[in-house]
DNA sequence: CTGAAAGCGCTTACAG
DNA sequence: CTGAAAGCGCTTACAG
């Protein structure tokens, strides 16, 4: 049934234009910025839209254009992450929305339900169209999402690498970097059994964290001992496992390398359990500064990073990978290794 | 430009359409699982659907069906939510998704940029129709949000109350409930003079908890005293402030009731720098049993809550009044006050 | 500078 | 049980 002529609350643009008693196209027009439009009629548009509430309806606006004028970020909300607390997006966000606002793109969040198949999830997303790009985190070593969103064609970035890298664009932080820069501070006071703790899952972090420090403790001449590498869930409890599993070797090491910020917290716990003190009687360097780790004591060695800064070039990278926003963004790379600056604190500040 | 009989990748219902060499409304029929379609027709076609990788585009059918088959989470990140790696509400998100999955509606959580004022936001969000019901958090006593989500007539729900609480579907904590336990028990060991941390901002629940609070002291003949209320940022650092601003006052109070789970980590931190012990010195009650409480030492005293059960509420109440959905939860209130369990720890473990 | 009209991809009465 | 057609709200060539 239509409501030709009521008075009835006939919704959208079409009523819009029959207030201002103009056509719904030059409405448009002169919502959308278009040059084609007299100042005078514009202004009487823009007016009454402000003054109506009246937003055009996305869907019709996504139809017509093919665009969804939104960016996506995918998130796992794992047991694992819930647990972390993990802030770690929220920071990113702040930054991508910095950049997505200059050109009207909304960022919308899309959580995985922890019993939905990320791949599968991710699948429909892309198919029902409601962004027009992505972006993925927590990357794994074999992340079937690569190849899924490669194939589909939709402009994706990927906040971390995974074995593949030459097929997208991806920023990641520098853990090898960090690995490395930790294990010289480590070595140069004299440690040369030093402890790592790396994720349980297939998250390819991992991985990079564990080569780069293998790959410093051969340069320093230190032979790698599979015992010093410790399993652990990325979270407080994990951090609690490490210093659990490191008070179980028969030759305790005499550091500990940690790969994410929270760990901290319970490894100092249990440490403190045991009566031992990190930076007096084990050297400890964090991952990423963060404020928890702020209130330990003694202060942690750590890598300080801007998740903002983060965010903005996630965004810049992604937008130059989309034609519509590419000439913004020329000279942006594809792949960006993000750096960790080390941040000197007390909990690796004695020497052997 | 059409490209009518070309063979070129012509999308959507109307390609699977023609590849299986039946009409679109047919697919469409089958897809949907309406029921006046042949079995063999509809395998068929779930069969091609599945092998094509075809989900139907979103904006068709919302702009067909008035309905956008997604619920939306506005969520704050603010600087003190991110600082603050505030998990509350990706714990909820469990929750909530494994109530909408059964309607096949997805959760889109919409962060509202920092710059960006919260209620403009909303505004477009809203208007741009991608969300067929809202949920908001974090409400503060006058929140223009409600208002305007009322106006609009989108079926919402508030995480938190407002002053007016008579106009809206809400679940809320039970912060006076809490209070009013803290209190009791504080008073039973023989405390009298309690501090208590609330916010600094102009949120809810800072108001509710107060009242509980005041209530709890009046019960017990105690005199309210305006100096023993430390207003706090709801994260470590405002903890660490709240330790200092009790080391200030000239009658150091006996126990401390604080109302966000974080700030016990930097309360424990300052008085700890000043030699005082919780649950020796001082008593302590924190907020929300969280991951980072569990690793104080002496553990804390707080409350315990299901964060996923509380998003299953939401879901349920927001959906009880949503008439597509209405049916499914008919004995569905439209407020709940969400009760909080005293978890005794030591922090709070000595009697005056 | 403006209006009339086509069409984005879908679902759904309607006719058969 | 299936097909043909209308129309959701919008933007954009196109004509004037």
């Amino acid at each position: 049934m239509v409501f030709e002529g009521s008075a009835g609350p006939m919704t959208g643009i079409r009523q819009l234009a029959q207030h201002l008693d103009i056509s719904i196209g030059t409405v448009s027009r002169a919502l959308n910025g278009k040059a084609d439009v007299n100042a005078e009629t514009r202004r009487r548009v823009l007016e009454a839209a402000e003054q109506l509430g009246y937003v055009a309806n996305q869907s019709g606006r996504s139809l017509r254009q093919g665009t969804a004028n939104a960016i996506g970020l995918m998130i796992e909300s794992s047991p694992e992450v819930v647990d972390n607390s993990d802030n770690f997006f929220l920071g990113v966000v702040e930054g991508l929305q910095s950049v997505l606002s200059h050109h009207k793109l909304d960022l919308v969040l899309l959580p995985c339900p922890v019993e939905e198949d990320p791949h599968a999830y991710l699948k429909r997303m892309v198919a029902r169209r409601l962004v027009d790009g992505m972006i993925i985190t927590a990357t794994h070593r074999v992340d079937r999402r690569i190849d899924l969103l490669v194939k589909t064609k939709i402009p994706f970035i990927t906040l971390g690498r995974s074995r593949a890298t030459e097929n997208h664009t991806w920023i990641d932080l520098d853990f090898e970097g960090a690995a490395s820069d930790a294990v010289d501070r480590l070595v140069a006071k004299g440690h040369r059994r030093i402890a790592v703790a790396v994720p349980l899952n297939d998250i390819n972090l991992g991985y990079v964290f564990l080569d780069g420090y293998k790959a410093a403790l051969a340069r320093h001449g230190i032979g790698f001992d599979a015992e010093l590498v410790v399993r652990a869930k990325s979270s407080e409890q994990g951090g609690y496992h490490t210093g659990e599993a490191i008070l179980q070797l028969e030759q305790r090491p005499t550091a500990v390398l940690l790969i994410y910020e929270l760990m901290a917290i319970g490894l100092y716990r249990r440490l403190g359990e045991a009566g031992i003190l990190p930076g007096r009687d084990i050297a400890v360097v964090g991952f990423r500064e963060g404020p928890q780790a702020r209130f330990l004591q003694p202060a942690l060695t750590c890598f300080r990073m801007s998740l903002r800064d983060l965010g903005v070039d996630v965004a810049k990278t992604l937008l130059a990978g989309m034609p519509a926003y590419a000439h913004f963004y020329p000279d942006c790379d594809r792949n960006m290794i993000w750096p960790l600056e080390l941040v000197p604190g007390e909990s690796d500040g004695f020497d052997l």
